[in-house]
DNA sequence: GTCAAGTAAATTGTCGACAATTGTAATTTC
DNA sequence: GAAATTACAATTGTCGACAATTTACTTGAC
């Protein structure tokens, strides 16, 4: 069977996604759930053969995923999938943190009303969660309740940072909803968040202070859940070495 | 004349670069300085017939310069220079502050001997170049002193975020060098700085407050600067509607 | 038995050509 | 004369083939 270019092309709400695009969405998952390991080589001619598509848009797919930081090209060797350290994962969250504390800071004064009520439903669905013990729904609200406000800094090129960033950190989409916290405890700390996210007279400072230390409190329970379960993703032989640098 | 693959490869210290490479180093200068405005379209067939290569490494020369942030690339209508707006400008430099804010802080316990001293020779050239008077040398000895701190930071994820950034403002780059400054001020805030980072016992919050509040300082000066002269990768007409979101 | 050198296979880099789509200008219709 | 339609040109998307390089394997020397 012959087929020629164009064919193939996926419209979804409008939007026209090409063959490299379609492939680089399928590898994005392939990698976020393990079917394809950490420090694997993405063969074209393998893949070609699965698709069904020449190396042209193959290899857009994986400039693509470059961009993302799930892979790294090496030139004249190959693409590899990257493979997340634990000094990766230590790395990550003190960025993070600054920029959610400075996007909470930001969307203080540029958030909407619709948003500070969306914001409210969010709270509300989490504390509800809680109660219930329901871990996963805590964590998709959770999840929400972030969004709104880095959305509502208002400031595309730290909404974009911190997209990527949350992109190239997989291991984080995946193991996230898993890993034991105490919810009580963090619902709390969400609820003091939004009090001064609505509070027009409060201390900036304090609520950047505030996020950050949130953010960042979440590291070593995170490495401790990741210690103890497999993740595929995660690379465990150099996750023993202290390298501190 | 024919030309075969692997042909004009240029070798640089044992580092292989691909035509594509190559193609998108001379395009990104093309853009930064300003040969190539903001806006205009790169158009494959031409910038074929320039460089004497085919499409395949153009395109890997567009998805190069899309991740560096210097183009978008949409499908099925070309690729763009990215424009850069005002607000483009005003909300570049808060997200920088915050992270070299950070990096400061993680210097202060991850910076080498070494580079303690170099930041004490950088900062003590920039003295020279405020007594003389000379702006390009000042600001040269600056960017060496930020980066110094920045990759003594010892986190690879936020050095790396941050060259991004630098990359993507590259109007940045070519207009910081010109605009007048208060270079007495200046460097009294980088003296302080430094001591702070040589001394064990400072106050690593303040530390970051005030390299923070150096970088958001900068906007004002900064924007003022943009006004009035011609840069020819800033778009201008956006540049008068006030556009808070 | 181990290391070095040479050879073959696998894989990436580049190319030119064709297909499909988008933008533009001429044409028609009201 | 303005708006819609159609035909054409310009441009991007995809393909299959060849060239160059890297990798793996075999062979040979010590």
């Amino acid at each position: 069977m012959r087929r020629s270019a164009g064919d193939h092309i996926m419209v979804i709400e409008k939007k026209i996604y090409s063959l490299g695009h379609q492939v680089a969405d399928i590898l994005s998952a392939d990698i976020l759930e393990g079917n394809i390991r950490g420090g694997d080589r993405l063969i074209e001619q393998e893949l070609q053969a699965r698709f069904g598509v020449s190396r042209s848009p193959l290899r857009e797919a994986f400039r693509d995923l470059e961009k993302k930081g799930l892979v790294e090209i090496v030139p004249r060797r190959g693409t590899f999938v990257k493979l997340v350290t634990r000094k990766d994962i230590i790395d990550h969250f003190p960025v993070r943190a600054a920029l959610e504390g400075l996007a909470a800071a930001l969307a203080h004064r540029s958030l909407t009303d619709l948003e500070r009520e969306s914001m409210k439903r969010e709270l509300a669905a989490m504390e509800a969660a809680v109660g219930a013990g329901d871990t996963g729904r805590f964590h998709a609200h959770h999840l929400a309740y972030h969004e709104l406000f880095i959305n509502g800094s208002g400031n595309p090129l730290l909404i974009d940072t911190l997209k990527t960033l949350r992109m190239q950190a997989m291991w984080h989409r995946f193991s996230y909803q898993y890993y034991q916290e105490d919810l009580q405890r963090s619902y709390r700390v969400h609820a003091r968040i939004l009090d001064m996210l609505l509070d027009p007279g409060a201390d900036l400072s304090r609520l950047r202070e505030l996020v950050e230390d949130h953010i960042n409190r979440a590291v070593s329970n995170f490495l401790h859940y990741v210690e103890q379960h497999e993740t595929s993703h995660i690379d465990k032989t150099l996750t023993r070495r202290g390298e501190t640098r």
